[in-house]
DNA sequence: ATGGTGGGTGTCCCA
């Protein structure tokens, strides 16, 4: 069993890009960020065509997400307790027995800003909802573009970057309240390696001066932590022509 | 401190 996350940057331009990769990696399940994509123009059927199923979360413009798996997701969340937000950042699921929680969390901009505070409440609300899943949901998996770094050997020079977004204190800790209600980093479960990133600035050359950050995380429960085989980061698509500024980033399990 | 690049939209916003 293998679950994938990729924030695409527009599923539209990103298409063929994910038909690709689906292809190479056959990943059982995938959550899916930043798809741009309102509902009515989701790409059901291109999906299909690849063997997969979708449900989705998707408005104009920006964010939007998505989980398409090999079984149908059934049981998809789309809105939670406490925040009445249209902007469309969250999706749950059930594939098989696994609780799948896709998450696009709050970019932020820069402390201070209002966009700041809105990313520390978006981000206690979900820790609400995810405590509330776990009990229900003893195999949860929950994963994303999490717009932080946990620590500083996911941040390419965290002298330079300091206590500055994605590192400030209040956003790590609001990472720790998640894995607090009982999730582990699964990458973390297989290196203590520093210098291994998810994401790369389109400038100044990021990616091949590996100027990155390691943002988007696999998190699972107990349940699952006790079968995961291995948790990786596929750079390969991050080097294709006009590749998403994301690599995806994938769990496999022995089940 | 700024701006570099990219996506979607529309002559700017967001990352």
């Amino acid at each position: 069993m293998k679950i994938a996350s990729w924030n695409v940057n527009s599923l539209k331009v990103r298409l063929p890009h994910l038909q690709q990769w689906l292809a190479e990696a056959q990943p059982d399940i995938v959550a899916l960020q930043e798809t741009k994509t309102v509902d009515e123009k989701f790409p059901v059927d291109e999906i299909a065509a690849m063997g997969y199923r979708a449900v989705f979360s998707g408005q104009k413009t920006y964010n939007g997400v998505a989980i398409l798996a090999r079984d149908e997701p059934v049981d998809a969340v789309t809105d939670i307790e406490g925040l009445d937000d249209p902007q469309r950042r969250i999706l749950a699921a059930t594939v098989g027995d696994i609780r799948v929680v896709n998450l696009y969390v709050v970019n932020g901009k820069a402390l201070g800003d209002e966009k700041y505070a809105y990313k520390l409440h978006w981000l206690a609300k979900v820790r609400d909802f995810l405590a509330e899943e776990i009990a229900r949901h003893p195999k949860l998996v929950v994963l994303g573009d999490f717009n932080i770094c946990r620590d500083d050997r996911d941040v390419y020079d965290p002298v330079a970057w300091g206590e500055d977004i994605f590192c400030s204190p209040p956003e790590r800790a609001a990472l720790q309240a998640l894995l607090d209600v009982g999730l582990h980093d699964s990458f973390r479960l297989f290196t203590e390696d520093a210098g291994l990133f998810s994401w790369w600035d389109y400038r100044q050359a990021a990616f091949r001066r590996n100027m990155g950050l390691r943002i988007d995380l696999i998190l699972i429960s107990d349940a699952l932590k006790s079968v995961a085989t291995s948790s990786i980061i596929d750079k390969a698509p991050r080097k294709w022509e006009q590749p998403s500024d994301h690599a995806p980033v994938a769990l496999e399990l022995n089940l």
